[in-house]
DNA sequence: TTGTAGGCGTTATCAC
DNA sequence: GTGATAACGCCTACAA
């Protein structure tokens, strides 16, 4: 299997070092001897070892990507962009889906230590001080996507602002009871998205003179079963919502289950609008807060390159935009 | 930042041999010297250089798990599964997505050769001769999800079976016009998934004495927006069928779509059966077949980490079970 | 039980 | 232009 570049080198009658020149598109190489070599290489079927090489000009050519619960289509959809983003470079892939903070601390002692990659992305996680300060010493460069710490490169949304437009849409539209629905960071090291929207939506809502109380505000454990469960309780319960604002399209879709389950119409006796766009949202018709999830990644993953390229670990805020999509899960408000 | 061995034995006053043996556990060495050499590991926050030990000893400890098209749900409830058998391991998951033939040649050529990895994970990707052929010589150890090849293990569904349930259950309940909805492989090397579920679909019909005409029988483009346009122009045509097969969720849910832009009652007057029982699913009250996604991916890790251990590279063929999930878009035919 | 030294497959720095 | 040769960081006989 394993021709080695002294293979090469015999049977093209050269040193090692000229074919390691071949190999790397060196100029000062004859052009008889460089056919000579690259015939050899054909002959013996030889690829060089990324990891001698890797070992040899200390870099590996591969970036890891650790994210929190891989199983989130949204999570999903980034992974795709960075992917994508990475195809058309030299440098693999390495994923690591962290579910517990054990696990979360082994993989970044393990991936900031032993050079197992050229470069971290870090989906969703918000690093400690202790990880940041690993950033000083000019150590591996990081990027983070959805999620915050000065100290490194980072694309993010304004989560804040997303909840204010979701909120201030159902304003427009006449509700007044209006109900959040989020959940809390499944670790603490998690990116508290939910949270900042369901700031914004207090904001947006004390700035109509209306009020967001703790009954309208739930937040439990993520994931669309335990949404349709919170929103059964809510909804049998006394005066219930005319509307609720989801932190996910997961979420809305168990609410809207929860609405189906009881019988109350949506919009008409009830409004959902949900976080994300997923694909499965424009199926649904859900009304929803669209962010460029695919995108981001591109965008970290071409962040991360940049360091890797140019070696500039300045800190970059890349800030990506967000909309309203208004569909058919939100209207006025009962009469 | 990188303490190197070296360091380490000078610290602990001891040689390098000493330490690389406390490294690996072994037992031949001073509890005293050991818990020095421990010390000074951790004063100096010292960690292995994967690749330098995998230059030593020929393994990359990492697997090379390539897929078609990430952005299906079913192909990312596999990687999911593998993920989570890997992640118990010290074997790192490199992901490739391959979308052209061009791409897919270039991994793989880059992984059967250069050390890049100890083992490669094929998905819905069906190797061609060639590939197989660097099977024979002692090449990677590799193995097949939703795909065949006999060089390799492998583990499969029966699909011809899953299509012939979805027939039967059909017929059960008394429909006579059948129509199969199904997609081309995106490209000539993935696995024929949706052809052999067709060929299910059209045994189980003919056992059943119906016929299942050109008229019915469409295979283009897969994805949900097409199947929507597909079943639209199959509804409005003359003699639209009772009852729709679809080979995917997806395609399902597009069809769906379509009946419902034209006013056509599920399952009253039109009966569709899914493929793959996604998360979704469930929340649509789709009947589908489901096959086990996740767990596929478990399996294919776990054959692969049993060659990696026992050198054993005998072809194994693992079956994984269907089952027909009836929900509520399938019903008797209208009167 | 521990130290020494050669080797894994490259690249890079010298001389020539 | 090209050929030696010393790294790179670890593992593993072989000696001691």
């Amino acid at each position: 299997m394993g021709a080695t570049i002294r293979d090469v080198a015999r049977l093209a009658g050269v040193s090692r070092g000229t074919v390691s020149r071949v190999l790397n598109d060196q100029p000062r190489v004859d052009p008889q001897t460089r056919v000579r070599v690259l015939q050899a290489i054909a002959d013996l079927d030889f690829s060089p070892s990324m990891l001698a090489r890797g070992l040899s000009i200390g870099r590996t050519h591969s970036v890891g990507v650790v994210v929190p619960f891989i199983t989130r289509p949204s999570i999903v959809e980034r992974l795709r962009g960075i992917e994508g983003a990475l195809s058309t470079t030299p440098y693999d892939l390495i994923v690591f889906n962290v579910e517990t903070r054990q696990r979360r601390d082994n993989v970044l002692r393990d991936l900031t230590r032993g050079e197992r990659v050229d470069g971290i992305i870090l989906v969703g996680l918000s690093p400690d001080d202790a990880m940041a300060a690993s950033a000083d010493r000019p150590g591996l460069p990081t990027v983070l996507i959805d999620s915050h710490h000065p100290r490194f490169s980072r694309v993010i949304t304004n989560d804040v602002e997303g909840g204010r437009q979701a909120a201030r849409h159902l304003v427009e539209l006449g509700h007044r009871r209006i109900a959040f629905l989020g959940d809390t960071p499944p670790m603490a090291f998690t990116y508290p998205a939910s949270r900042l929207r369901y700031r914004g939506v207090r904001m947006a809502l004390r700035s109509a003179g209306l009020d967001l109380p703790d009954r309208y505000t739930i937040m439990r454990d993520p994931g669309r079963t335990r949404a349709r469960e919170l929103t059964r309780e809510l909804l049998v319960g006394p005066m219930p919502p005319t509307a609720i604002i989801c932190a996910s399209d997961l979420q809305a879709i168990g609410a809207r289950e929860a609405a189906r389950d009881l019988g109350i119409a949506v919009p008409e006796q009830l409004s959902i609008i949900g976080y994300d766009d997923l694909d499965i949202a424009g199926y649904l018709g859900l009304t929803t807060i669209r962010q460029p999830l695919f995108e981001s990644g591109v965008s970290g993953a071409r962040l991360l390159l940049g360091q890797l390229s140019t070696g500039n670990r300045q800190p970059v805020r890349e800030v990506l935009g967000i909309e309203l999509i208004a569909r058919s899960t939100t209207g006025p408000p009962p009469a």
